[in-house]
DNA sequence: GCCCTCCGGTCAGTTTCTGTCCTAAATTTG
DNA sequence: CAAATTTAGGACAGAAACTGACCGGAGGGC
């Protein structure tokens, strides 16, 4: 406890927590001398981590943005957010950073003691997920599916799984994970099927109690180019998913302003656009519609004119 | 460089990027011998991060799960990911760790390299906000402003920023902030105003482009008990809200398995049920009617039959 | 039973660390 | 402008540690 390298950790998570120290309450609470202290922010900077200081009257220590992240010390809570967070984001809450999400929630899950996870899983029943629609668009992942098989795939560690293809029945699997891919909505893993002796592409919702097997393996080399490459490849089934096309009777900046970040909108004239939008589930274009406040007509798909058709027969009746 | 602690943190980032590691591996990273890498891993342990080892063929040290959480060691995305999600979540995407994930946030916001945090930038550009029915909500807060706020108060640094009160003129204020709290879906500062005298509370979204002055100053002690109990207090106006209240005609579990998450479903009889859910727009409420595809009733409130009454005309002229 | 890996003791040489001086430089305050 | 405050950093000596080399042991997998 009285090491230094202990010692540097702990000033470098009193710099994070609280931003500004004078030298001397430094110096105390980490139970050295100032000379000491001086010593060990110059171990901070030489590691690369910008220590400033400040003379004079009211001066001090505060740790400033550098060339290179160093380590978070994080308190519980704050990894509880984290792991929470994270997990929203591998479902898709923030397109685009859900490979990043996914591996720093295996960090973080990995060192997390016992008592922390249990407050995250608390925590993720009463959370809405990603987005509203979600729940009518690809089923809900487990967040802990998708942990084991990221951590298999970073450990390269055989796993093994129920599977339940395109239709077809439930088969047990044993693999050699290669990659996650997130693509459109839904996960993917690249795998090396041990039984079957091929590569090939499983959607992760349709994989149920992956099990580590604790066994280890050298990593193969993938046929194509790219984990994604091949994913996309092998999606023989289309997206389903909707091209939704509709003509707006407001300006295009009412609409605009309402639907601009899920939306392309053209305008056509002074007091119309056209509004495109691609999803997999027609309720939250129907509410957007519905919220904009203006007439309008659907183009395309044809799925969309039932559906409102018979939205506006029972909204008629409940009301 | 070759110090022993930046080794040990060295380690410790291995040990978390890549589970298993062999031995010998880990000393030819390290730059030492395997009898120094042992006693590197000793180091650790005895500082609470519990490295697992594993003897035999195929043996390695791995990091396990322990009582204390370590330094979290990220790399560039991670971080990134870990800001926006911690943005996100700040903004109410998941209730109950607003104040964790902005102190996490600050954490990873204050060290991290600018490019990076013009990388956060241009993704909050993209993000879809928490849930949908967001913006017709609260008005979205400037994460930035968020930011700078909470470093201020976690660093005791007097501020000045521009507010906006309630249907007055817009003042320029200078403050001793004291603490944040989300309530409800809103953000408000506890602050003391250094020209009313008094202390104040401010909410966030009325805020605009507050400074850090780079003062800093003892913390005075808040005269009630508690911040969060302060802001209420001070609270008039009540929340604007909606509570909605509507009698579904299928049975309970259906309507469970659409809005678990989102409302409380009581069971009325075996074939309808009561669903109860408050919220600031009526959107969603419409939107999850639709979509659960059964007949119902509204009770409550009445601007919820208005705004149903309009959708279902406006929906059967378009189609 | 054999091989591979981690485990930990001992030892000597080297390095580093620490506290106590000291002076210098920057910055705020009066 | 001077005083006070606070960081900066050199010198030094003693204490503490770190390191590599060597060793026999122990546990796991084949």
């Amino acid at each position: 406890m009285a090491n230094t390298s202990s010692r540097t950790l702990r000033l470098l998570s009193l710099l994070q927590t609280h931003r500004y120290w004078p030298g001397e309450e430094l110096a105390t609470r980490l139970g050295v001398s100032v000379r000491t202290l001086r010593r060990d922010v110059d171990r901070l900077r030489e590691l690369g981590y910008p220590v400033e200081a400040n003379r004079g009257v009211d001066g001090g220590y505060q740790l400033a943005a550098g060339a290179a992240l160093p380590p978070l010390v994080v308190d519980d809570d704050e990894a509880v957010a984290i792991a929470v967070g994270m997990q929203a984001a591998t479902q898709g809450a923030i397109p685009g950073i859900e490979e990043s999400a996914i591996r720093a929630l295996t960090k973080v899950v990995q060192v997390m003691p016992p008592r922390l996870r249990r407050q995250v899983d608390a925590l993720r029943a009463v959370t809405v997920p990603s987005g509203f629609g979600q729940y009518a668009g690809p089923p809900p992942l487990e967040p802990e599916v998708l942990i084991v098989v990221a951590q298999a795939c970073r450990d390269s560690e055989r796993i093994e799984f129920g599977y339940t293809g395109h239709g077809a029945a439930a088969t047990e699997r044993h693999v050699e994970p290669h990659r996650l891919v997130p693509l459109g909505r839904r996960w993917y893993l690249v795998a090396y099927d041990l039984t079957r002796h091929d590569w090939r592409t499983f959607r992760m919702d349709r994989l149920t109690s992956p099990r580590r097997t604790g066994a280890r393996f050298a990593p193969r080399k993938l046929p194509g180019e790219d984990a994604a490459a091949f994913v996309r490849a092998g999606l023989k089934e289309r997206q389903a998913g909707y091209a939704v096309e509709v003509v707006v009777h407001a300006t295009a900046e009412v609409v605009r302003a309402r639907l601009e970040r899920w939306a392309t909108i053209e305008e056509i004239d002074a007091g119309s656009c056209l509004v495109r939008m691609n999803t997999d589930s027609l309720d939250w274009p129907a509410m957007a519609l519905g919220s904009i406040g203006a007439e309008f007509e659907v183009r395309s798909p044809p799925e969309l004119i039932t559906m409102l058709a018979e939205w506006s027969a029972r909204f008629g009746r409940a009301v």
